[in-house]
DNA sequence: TGACGTTGTCCATTATAACAGACATTATGT
DNA sequence: ACATAATGTCTGTTATAATGGACAACGTCA
C-alpha cells in the first residue's frame, strides 16, 4: 500500500533546467537523472520534449544544456521586469560615486540572485556576474529578502549547507532571524566577513506600495573600509534606493 | 465517442512562455488563455505552478510575465552555447571592417532568431535586437537554416503569413525551396527587398562536423550597395565563417 | 437596475503521463 | 577477455493531471 508519489511533469522539467543551471555545463541525460535523483525513464522522456521545443539544446556526446529558447526568453525579461531597467542608471551612478561594487539582488529559489551589478574601482575585487547567486544566510541583502516568511518555511527551504563557509558554520537560522528583524528596524543591513573574509556589504530593500520587498540594493567592499566609510555608504545607498523606489512607483 | 485530445502539461507551459514572449508584455491569465486558445482552467492551474517556481512573475492587476528564473537561465546559456561566445569577436570584427550590420542567426520555433548582432556604421539603419525574430521565407539566412527538412514539414510549420509583407505575398514555399538549393550549391545566399524594400542581406552557414547547419552569419545592408560591394561582402563573410567554424571545431 | 463580459475558483471525469523495470548496447577497467 | 558500469530504448500499470463546466464576484454600459 506504499502510497507511491509521482512528481508533476512541469516540475520535473523545471528541475532539469535548475540542475543544468546549477552545474553550469552540458550533461549526459543519464547523469542528469542521477544528479536529480529522478527516474531515468522520466528524464529521458522529458528531455526529449524539451529538446523538441528548443528549451534544451543538444551538445556532442549526447549531452544537453539550457537551450536557445531560454536565451530568447531571458532577453525579453528585463524589458518588462522594469525594476532592472529602472535601477540600472542609479546603480551605475552609485557605483561610480562610491567606487565600490553595487548590486541589485532578488530572491529566486531560496537563493539571493544577482539581477544587475555595477563594478567599482577595485577591479581585482569580487567578480560575480548577473545570474549568479549567494547563499541567503551569508549576505546583508537577504536580511530583507526573507521578509514575510515564517521560521518554519525558512527552515524547510534554506539548505543547511548555506549556513556554512568552507565546512565551518558561520551563521544559524536563529541569528539570521534576529539580524533580519534588526535590519528591518534600522532600515539597512550590514554584514561582514560571512561570505568571505574581509568582505562586507551594506544593503537596503526596495519595497513596493503594498509593503512587499521586491529586491535589494547592496554595496560590497573590503571590511577595512567599514569604519571610514560606513556612514557615507549608508547615506548614499539611502538616496539611491529612494530614487529607484520613486521612479518605480511612478512607472506603476 | 469524439476522441478528446489533451495537451501535455509541459507543452502548455512552454506555450504560455511563448505567448508572453510573443506579446512582449505582462498579461492577465484569462487573456493569456484566450490568446492561446487553451482551456482557462488549465492555464490558471499551470500559471500557478510556474509562478511558484519563479518561471513566471506576478505584476500588478493579476498580470503575469516571464519570470526572474528565465532571466537567470538566459544569462547562463551563452556561457555554454559556445557558438555565441566564440562568434562574437569575429562578428564584431566583420561589422567593424565592413561598416555594415552583421548578425548571428539560428532557427528557433520556425522563425529565424537573432542570437547576436553587431551594428554597422549606418546608425539609422535596422534596429532589431538579439531575441527578436524574422519570418523564415524573407531572409537569406533561412535558406540555410531549413536545410534537412522536407517540403511537407516546412509547409506544416511555417505560418502562411510569413510569406507576406504588409498583406502582399512576396515569396512562395516552392521558390523558397529552390532558393535554398541554389544557396547550398553556391555556399552563400543573397536576398533583396523581401523583408523590407531597399534592404538586402548575404548569409553563409556555420556547419558542424556532421554536416548540420548550426546557425548562420549574415550581413544586412541597403540594396543600393549590392552592385558595388557584393563580391567584397561575400569574400569577407567567407573568411569570417571559416574562422568561426575553425574556432568552434577546435573548442569541440 | 439589469444584462453582459471579464476574471477567478473549484470539482468530477477520464485520457494520459510518470514511473518501475526489463532489455540492449556501448564504454571502461583489470 | 571478462566483468562491471554507463547509457539509451521500450512497455505496461496506475496515479494524476488536463479538461469541461458550474459557480461566484466584479465591472460597466445602457
Amino acid at each position: 500500500m506504499a502510497k507511491v508519489t509521482r512528481e508533476r511533469g512541469i516540475d520535473r522539467a523545471i528541475d532539469i533546467l535548475d540542475c543544468l543551471h546549477h552545474h553550469r555545463r552540458p550533461m549526459v541525460v543519464n547523469e542528469l537523472a542521477a544528479a536529480m535523483g529522478a527516474p531515468r525513464s522520466t528524464i529521458y522522456q522529458t528531455t526529449k520534449l524539451l529538446l523538441n521545443r528548443s528549451v534544451l539544446d543538444s551538445y556532442s556526446g549526447g549531452r544537453v544544456f539550457l537551450g536557445r529558447k531560454l536565451f530568447l526568453y531571458g532577453s525579453a525579461v528585463p524589458e518588462q521586469y522594469s525594476l532592472i531597467e529602472l535601477s540600472r542608471p542609479f546603480i551605475d551612478e552609485l557605483a561610480e560615486e562610491l567606487g565600490e561594487r553595487v548590486e541589485l539582488n532578488s530572491l529566486v529559489d531560496w537563493k539571493q540572485s544577482i539581477l544587475y551589478a555595477a563594478d567599482g574601482k577595485r577591479s581585482y575585487f569580487f567578480p560575480l556576474n548577473p545570474g549568479a547567486s549567494y547563499p541567503l544566510p551569508l549576505t546583508s541583502s537577504s536580511r530583507f529578502l526573507i521578509d514575510g516568511f515564517d521560521e518554519e518555511t525558512l527552515r524547510r527551504n534554506i539548505p543547511e549547507e548555506d549556513y556554512f563557509r568552507q565546512g565551518e558554520r558561520v551563521m544559524t537560522l536563529d541569528r539570521f532571524l534576529k539580524d533580519s528583524q534588526e535590519a528591518k528596524a534600522h532600515g539597512y543591513s550590514v554584514v561582514s566577513d560571512l561570505l568571505d573574509n574581509h568582505l562586507s556589504s551594506i544593503s537596503m530593500p526596495i519595497i513596493d506600495k503594498s509593503g512587499v520587498v521586491l529586491s535589494t540594493i547592496g554595496i560590497a567592499f573590503p571590511t577595512g573600509e567599514m569604519e571610514a566609510s560606513k556612514d557615507r555608504f549608508v547615506e548614499a545607498l539611502k538616496e539611491t534606493v529612494d530614487k529607484v523606489r520613486e521612479t518605480f512607483l511612478m512607472a506603476g
